[in-house]
This record gives C-alpha cells, structure tokens and sequence, in this order.
DNA sequence: ATGTTC
C-alpha cells in the first residue's frame, strides 16, 4: 500500500458494506482485504463488491467495483478503459495450421500501419486523439489469444449465441495505452475524489470516456490485425472493458480489475496455460454492482515472479510452450517470467466462485492455441546497439 | 500499466 494513499485519501469513520464474492477457502492477500477495507471508508464511498480475482494494486484493490458520488481517479489508474474483448473468427479450426498462424500473427509487433483519424472518426472521437499507439498491445498483462470454444455440458446456453463449439475466437486484453496514462498525469495528486459538477471533475470524465473508447477501439484494431493475417473475417462477441468509471442513477461505478457485467456475455480470462470460460452474467444481482471477476487475479506480484519462473532452462523453454500443445509468442523474457501461468490464481476457484454466488453461468471453455504477447521493439533493440555497441545482458543488472 | 529502467 502506497504512503501517499494513507496520508492522501480522506476517510470518514462509517465505512460502507462491502459484498464479497469469494468463499472463506479463497486465497485472499491480507494486502487487498487492507486495500478493500480503505476503500469502503473513503468519503462518499456507498458500496464496495469484491470479486475471488481480487488482489492487491498501487491505489486500491484490483478485482473490486466501488459506488461512490464522487470521482476518484487513481482507484482506476493509469489504464483507463483497459479490457477483454472477444471476437468470433470465421475460420474452422480444422482448417488452422498452428505454426502457420504462430508465424502470420507476428503481424501485432509491427507498428500498425492503417488509417487511425478514420477509425477514430467512424467511433466518434476526435480524429488527432493519440493516433501513435492505436492498433499495438502494449506489455504487462496485455496479450492477442486465438482460442478454440469448447461447450460445457450445457448447452442450451450456447444455442442462444451464434457461436459453436469448435469456433475459433481471439480474446484481446488490451488498454488506452500511453493515452490514458496521459489523463490520469492531469488529476494524479485528487485523493480526495473530484466533484462531478466541478470543472477538473467534468474534464477529467470527458477525457476518461474518450479512452474508454478509445481503449475498445484498440482492441478491435488488434483482432482486425490479427484475423486479416490470418485470412478471416471476424465478428465481436464480447466487449468488456474492466477498469473505468461510469455514471449511474445510484452514483459513480468504478470497476477496477472487475468486468462490466450488464452487457450478455462476459469473457473471464485464465493465464495462459488454462482455460478461460464465457460467461453469462445473471442480472438480478444488484449488490455485485453490475460487474464480475475479469481473470484467475495476480497471485504473487511481478517483483516477487524472478525466483519462481524460469529460473532453470528448461523452465525457461516450458514458458512459451503451453499444456494444451499450444504457442507463446513472447521475446520480453522479464514480461514471461513476470506474467508465467504460477503468478496467477486458479480460474477454476473463480469460476466456482462466482457460480456459487450465483452471479454467472459459464457458457464456454476458451482453449488458448496461440498467445501473443509481445515481441521486441526493434527500433528500440536497435538503439541500444548503437548505443552501447552491443545488447544489453539483462542478466548483468543483477 | 508506461516510447519503462541512462
């Protein structure tokens, strides 16, 4: 837990319920249970919802959905917008040939070369807003998954979608990149919330809500990128973005880590060495504040990932490959050993959790075949050569 | 999380 937060966030001494959706047999930081119990005393602050994915982060809990009536920015941070988006590829996976499409999806470490003020324009936003990083993942947790939909035993939920077991899918989890990082700068030292009707507070939510489009708009340039090299067309099945803030009739919703659940259905990712499950969320939950869990949740924190991944060879080489015969595609060996499948929670507890809640139904397994993560930025690698003459030895810094 | 960490 951050200092600043202790000594910045204003309190009141009524703290607001907090509803937690996880058993008593859930591994749960202390940390986060601390961060949650700060939050449901912050000034304003009228419910608190707590999702099994829930974990601890630099403001406040990730894996929580706060109701407060006023604005507090750095409960969402930096990745404005940032969220999982699922799209149906109009290609059988019969016809996939995995270390072809390992090679062709290498496409998402290039810059993106498309025509960002018209796809900004077709979304409604202005046509200049930060064209640069459109299109391109970025690193940490961000990843482009082609998948392959397996049913569940029911599937009278399935039938209901246009979607088939044996689909090809690609989840996207991407962000608002270095533009919502950019908003965040403006507000950064508000731990006393923002006012709605206040001028900062209007500001800021207007800009807020350009980069949760625009983070949504990131994410479907992804897949685009990503089905066109794989010659297939592409449809959304799912947009769920996990980190903003919205309005509602009851007050301002922030989700942090916790997936926008009124929408039909809601991906809930694994790591990248388990299945990740379609759910549907049920709608007559209202203390779960609209939201679910958005992933298995962290663990163990990335610092604390160098002494329990890849610290021998062959541990190494097991990071990009999966047990389902599938591929990483990932040459920032700090972002695989930080972002290894043991970082993460079991998505088998979460998803029991969340059905013993009754708060969804899963609908779907989503097999990963193919994990894009991240590759080298060239340019960057090329710097560095000519800077020092050679590549940095990563190792050596230790 | 981040044109990061010279």
């Amino acid at each position: 837990m951050g200092t600043s937060q202790k000594e910045g966030l204003a309190s009141s001494s009524d703290a607001a319920p907090i509803h937690r959706f996880y058993s008593r047999t859930t591994w749960i930081e202390g940390a986060a249970e601390e961060q949650l119990d700060l939050v449901s005393r912050l000034a304003g602050v009228s419910h608190v919802a707590a999702f099994p994915d829930l974990h601890p982060g630099k403001y406040g809990p990730v894996g929580s959905a706060i109701l407060a009536d006023r604005i507090y920015p750095q409960l969402i941070g930096n990745d404005i917008g940032c969220g999982m988006s699922l799209f149906a590829l109009d290609l059988p996976a019969r016809k996939l040939r995995l270390d072809k499409a390992a090679q062709k999806i290498r496409v998402l470490e290039e810059p993106w070369h498309g025509d960002p003020g018209a796809c900004l324009a077709a979304d409604g936003l202005p046509t200049d807003l930060h064209p640069v990083a459109l299109g391109t993942i970025g690193g940490g947790n961000h990843f482009c998954e082609l998948q392959e939909l397996g049913s569940l035993s029911d599937d009278c939920l399935l039938a209901g979608t246009d979607i088939r077991k044996g689909d090809l899918m690609l989840l996207v989890h991407s962000g608002s990149r270095s533009l919502g990082m950019a908003v965040f700068g403006t507000v950064l030292e508000s731990f006393s919330g923002l006012d709605l009707d206040s001028t900062v507070g209007r500001t800021y939510l207007a800009a807020h809500n350009d980069a949760v489009r625009w983070a949504s708009l990131n994410r479907r340039l992804i897949a685009e990128r990503a089905a066109r090299a794989l010659r297939s067309d592409l449809r959304l099945v799912a947009d769920a973005p996990h980190n903003l803030i919205e309005e509602h009739d009851d007050g301002l919703l922030h989700r942090k880590g916790a997936a926008k659940a009124d929408i039909p259905l809601v991906p809930l990712a694994g790591s990248r060495d388990a299945l990740s499950y379609l759910l549907v969320p049920k709608a007559d939950r209202p203390e779960a504040l609209a939201s679910l869990a958005h992933g298995s949740g962290r663990k163990y924190d990335r610092r604390s990932m160098a002494g329990r991944a890849g610290t021998t060879r062959s541990d190494r080489d097991g990071l990009i490959r999966t047990s389902f015969g599938g591929h990483v595609i990932c040459e920032d060996r700090q972002f695989l050993i930080e972002e290894a499948p043991n970082a993460y929670k079991d998505p088998n507890q979460v998803l029991d959790d969340l059905r013993t809640s009754d708060l969804a139904q899963s609908v779907a397994t989503l097999k990963p075949l193919l994990t894009f993560k991240k590759a080298v930025n060239r340019e960057l690698a090329a710097a560095r050569r000519d800077k020092h003459g050679r590549l940095k030895d990563r190792r050596a810094k230790r």
